[in-house]
DNA sequence: ACTGGTTCTAGTACTAACTGATAAAACTAG
DNA sequence: CTAGTTTTATCAGTTAGTACTAGAACCAGT
């Protein structure tokens, strides 16, 4: 009976301190109704830090996190760059790329990466994107692998024209064709 | 010579924790080569708050800045919509949306704003992009207001024809053909 | 050179939220 | 009923402070 108990309790103490991470042990044992003393057992079982550790983990990542997302110079890892030619780009779609309700990847996620790419790709200081001609053959799902393939084309004067495919594991789930121009 | 002193010291003092939050007071002693009793008037002078409380404020507001950049359902601000017919969308270029050589806007933002916008004006209730038509006429600067207005021109079982205009305050500088198709 | 006011430092008492260790109490299972 | 597990209690020690008092240093003006 204890055992099971015990079992239950550390579940609701890891769920308490997940729903809202600032409970100092006190408040957590009258939450649950034990000692303060199982607490920190338990939290020592659950290698679970301290309260101020814990704060202050969550606003070094949420910190990071943030730069992270803001920053966002490229969307999707470069696996591969042939400049001038063509690049290979690899994205993981995560749960804040998708709609709740249907857990299927916003649309421009996908055109993020695949602009990313494109951009990447040709050999200029600088380029904005002219024109985009984009396809998206099947929703993508939470989870998925993208890789995306960018092949340079054509190119005259300033105008670079660039295919991009884009993957899943199983097949071809987005298809673009941008034309990129080179500011001087 | 004391007063500039006094101002000088607490100028760097907000500077040092603004740079790096996780100091303590002891640490900051060192730093400046005063007392900690220094520090800690200083701070009392300037209102800012222990590091744990700093750590806690960080930790919270960091939080809802990731969940408000991440959840980001629309990009823009949705100014005016009747479904199934238009809408109208607002966004300011913010200097994390520009490349910081060019200070030029990224493409994909202005591609989110747009495509936000159209998946907003369809009266569905879960749609994707299947296909778009994009052209940038013209580069897009930091501080720009960026108002796009989109129209439902065709409507075909479950395909959506959309076209979305982007005007800043002086031009079109944006242009798109989407076809959305919603899903059951 | 002395006095007065600001600025800085030192010291004490107290707090929250812990860790770590040790020991007793309670339960529970064979 | 006893051995083992689980829980609670108690005490000492730590960190990063607050709040307050008192003294030292310094410089400025008369």
């Amino acid at each position: 009976m204890a055992r099971i108990q015990k079992k239950h309790r550390q579940q609701q103490l890891i769920e308490k301190i997940q729903s809202s991470p600032f409970l100092t042990d006190e408040e957590l044992a009258r939450l649950l109704d034990v000692s303060v003393q199982t607490i920190r057992l338990d939290r020592l079982e659950l290698g679970i830090p301290e309260l101020r550790e814990r704060t202050k983990l969550m606003a070094e990542d949420a910190q990071t996190k943030v730069k992270a997302i803001s920053k966002g110079e490229v969307v999707g890892d470069l696996i591969d760059l042939v400049l001038g030619k063509s690049g290979i780009s690899m994205m993981v779609v995560t749960p804040e790329m998708v709609f709740e309700k249907t857990q299927v990847a916003r649309g421009h996620h996908v055109f993020s990466q695949a602009n990313s790419l494109a951009l990447a790709v040709i050999d200029a200081p600088a380029a904005v994107t002219g024109v985009a001609n984009i396809k998206y053959k099947v929703p993508i799902k939470i989870g998925e692998k993208l890789v995306a393939k960018a092949e340079v084309v054509k190119q005259r004067g300033n105008k670079y024209f660039i295919w991009v495919k884009t993957r899943n594991e199983a097949q071809e789930v987005f298809r673009a064709k941008f034309i990129m121009v080179s500011l001087d």
